[in-house]
DNA sequence: CGTGAAATTTTAACTTT
DNA sequence: AAAGTTAAAATTTCACG
């Protein structure tokens, strides 16, 4: 991973549909150079995936929550992950340190249906007390950090 | 938004660089078909845009933390808002209903470097209190949730 | 990493339903 | 209006130097 592998990187995070001919006149390659670097990096597993975003309030999912969840002792934090996993209303599930053992994201469209998600969540095993937020509006979200690719990848990475 | 376009976005929000001959296939329309659908959808906002995502451990942020911004009366909620879409490492930033004003999510290379982040945070003027969660693993991240897309939007969306 | 070339896609104009 | 057809321009993608 040099410096140009960075550049592209970071267009594509910008604009995950920018044609190689683009990238190659941002970064001062050819199209197939800038082709074959990019196939390395998604081989790699540094780029993971292409997605679309999509503004979520326009296709009826207006209600956004995160849910911290207290574990109990009836199943493995593997289990109640999967679960997690199985809800489509959750986005994201993070595993985190503290009192609670998840923190998810949850996106419904309505109050009411959050109360109902809630109650799946609740009857997940090794789920027990949820504790949640909701979010009033999102400034802004899953935005391009580039901080990690200014400079070189900290050791261990 | 009829169906068709409902199953468009769908697949792009799974694969984003997929092509219109490819989307077409999948819909069962002609790839100029579905191009100019896709440009309504832009254009209307619905799609908002096209990302790579990137594994952040392979970019050198291998550490995630999700802070809790408590409020002070020293500033508006807008300018801390703005202000915490100056930091880079900022990746996402809700404002919150509850005690705390904003919850955001952060992602720097180092536990040091979270150090440091936490105290420009706190530097913020508005920002009073701050209470860190550190993530230890993300099960999954900002999945497609086709929930909304598989009914007609609530009203009001 | 670039060049060149064939296959495919993009994109707009036009036609049809 | 919405979808299909056509065709020219651009891009993708691969072999080769």
């Amino acid at each position: 991973m040099d410096q140009l592998d960075r550049k592209i990187i970071a267009a594509l995070r910008v604009n995950g549909r920018a044609t190689y001919a683009d990238l190659g006149r941002s970064v001062g390659l050819s199209a197939s150079s800038v082709h074959e670097r990019v196939g390395k990096l998604e081989a790699a597993g540094v780029i993971t995936g292409y997605h679309a975003t999509v503004d979520p309030s326009t296709v009826g999912l207006g209600v956004t929550a995160l849910v911290g969840i207290h574990p109990t002792d009836t199943a493995t934090d593997e289990d109640v992950a999967a679960a997690l996993g199985e809800l489509a209303e959750v986005e994201s599930c993070y595993a985190v340190a503290g009192d609670e053992a998840f923190v998810v994201k949850v996106r419904v469209p309505t109050v009411d249906e959050l109360e109902h998600t809630l109650g799946r969540l609740r009857r997940i095993p090794g789920v027990g007390r949820t504790n949640t937020t909701v979010v009033l509006s999102t400034r802004f979200e899953s935005r391009p950090n580039n901080a990690g690719l200014d400079e070189e990848p900290a050791p261990g990475a």
